[in-house]
DNA sequence: AATGAATGAGACTTCATTCAT
DNA sequence: AATGAATGAAGTCTCATTCAT
């Protein structure tokens, strides 16, 4: 089960079929897999769950401690690199899962309305400036991925990735900052 | 042979089986597809140049129009979201190529090396302020895929998508500008 | 145990699998099945035992109390037609289990034989007339069974039963009948 | 193809698998069954279309060349027997597709429909008396299947084959018989 | 250039059965 | 008496590829 998400990582969404699987779990056949699970659509949201329960713990206690929208940005995004260093398979498989869902998926509905709803009401507070709240929500939340994608498939040091996680938070902070005038919140 | 990429755009990747595109094609059998390519990376890799040079023919001309690092950087993100009304099915096929292709494609990491440069040569003109190139390069790429993707999935009225790109260059160029001082270039 | 004539009542002996069988009987696991019988075979000819207790109960009162080989032929067949009324479920399962064992099963051949064996006494009796009761008997138990199976697909009120019933014992009778002359016995 | 009709008469249709079916036409994998059919429903159609065509070659002159009702209802039963000699395992698919394929198949309702409306149009001329068409019909079609089926499974000598059709047909001759005055049409 | 048939592998699923607990 | 996990086989189906015609 937990050999599911390591073939993911490994191996590919594409790739992952329920011989693989087996054989990573040491099953003689693939026969227990569809005795545990409904169809591989019921197995990879499994997986889906279980690796959000994962990364949620160890992201959300960071995002929490965080004051303010834009804090709380910086946060997150600093947060989902800093992952990679923790549990690159988990990552690497959640991105290829969620790529693969496409739009079907809660994940990433559920991620994107966050977004757009943490724009929308940091906007109201003054803490974010004017844009379109979900082309922003849209194109950092894949960026993100493509960041923390590209990091995982090669994990760096995690100095290295406390920089990058830096520099994305950087550009997404200043992308959405207010316009003019000083601090604000 | 068209129809491969119209196969792509209706049904992804992951149901553009040989018997679709054949199908679609008006072939009778899946055997030609096999004669004509060496097999289905070759099919593949052909579709991708193939709407290059078409998506190219429409974006290119914008882009050299404009002069200047960050005028340029807005007219790829806003040509590129332009592009949706023009080419739906072109460009939702070759998101999804893109996609399942990873970094193995040329496609991919030709784009992603442009940017990355088209930012070091920016920083250095003093076009960009001060930021790590690749990962904004990554980001952005990926961000401005995901944008796209969605526009092209149900593709809104020119205007809108105008306001989309204008809004989703405003949020790079911002995220890119240099930190005080006023206009360069 | 009853759950399994249920199971092959409503969803037929092809779709009789073990885990259906248990899930209709509020087991978790088909285990306990294999436990309590040898194997399929024994749990169908447990079923079959079953069944043919429970019809015997309803008919072998009306058969035995039949007086003459005519009026137990036309007892047999209204009893039986008018069984589906009592035990639907049972009477589809029994037909269905019937029909797929084929001519391994003691209940197909015991009927076939004990018809047969009525067939040629009677005849002997002068009740009958001259056929051969091999063919009868084949010919008339498989009707019966159509013409059974096709009510209890879909029960009609106790009045149509027994009109069903009386035609089709009219049928019997008249095709078995003694040649010219009168009554008999 | 007519291999698929050698295995359901062989193995019966229960057995009938893609696998046996492949191994007797001399396939190497089962793939080719499905490129050629739908699935397995449509290979099944096609399998009673074909032998309904052998079959209806050799009945159908036969039974045109009856005239009159109770004519043509021994020479429809006579000519089914005989079948059994010239194409047993025509017969045997047939019989056994029929069964399992349940009220399903056209080529049950077909027939029974046919019998029905022989019958009616028969009592209307005189030709039969009275009593349920459609309790007829039903019984005497499975009846003469299952006469059929025995017959087929070890196939007894031409001679002995005309007998029992002839026994056959005059039970349901006799069966339908007009009640008192002598002869009609 | 195109067809139609064939292959071999692999996919997901269901089944009857076994067994330790 | 019951559970839950495991097995191994078989089932239907789809795929990319090959090849003679």
């Amino acid at each position: 089960m937990r050999a599911a998400i390591a073939v993911i990582a490994e191996a590919g969404y594409l790739k992952a079929s329920f011989s693989r699987i087996a054989k990573h779990a040491g099953l003689s056949s693939t026969g227990m897999i569809s005795y545990h699970f409904a169809g591989k659509d019921d197995l990879l949201a499994a997986c889906v769950t279980e690796i959000e329960e994962i990364t949620g713990a160890f992201m959300q206690p960071r995002i929490d401690a965080a004051v303010g929208h834009v804090a709380q940005l910086r946060a997150y995004v600093e947060a989902n690199v800093d992952l990679v260093g923790e549990h690159p398979a988990e990552v690497r498989a959640l991105i290829d899962l969620i790529k693969n869902a496409g739009s079907r998926s809660d994940a990433v509905n559920g991620r994107l309305a966050l977004f757009e709803e943490h724009f929308r009401t940091g906007q109201a507070a003054g803490a974010f400036g004017t844009f379109d709240a979900r082309t922003a929500a849209l194109s950092f939340t894949s960026g993100l991925d493509a960041v923390v994608a590209t990091a995982a498939a090669d994990v760096p040091e995690p100095a290295e990735l406390a920089r990058i996680g830096r520099e994305l938070a950087d550009l997404y902070v200043r992308a959405t900052a207010p316009e003019s005038t000083g601090e604000s919140e």
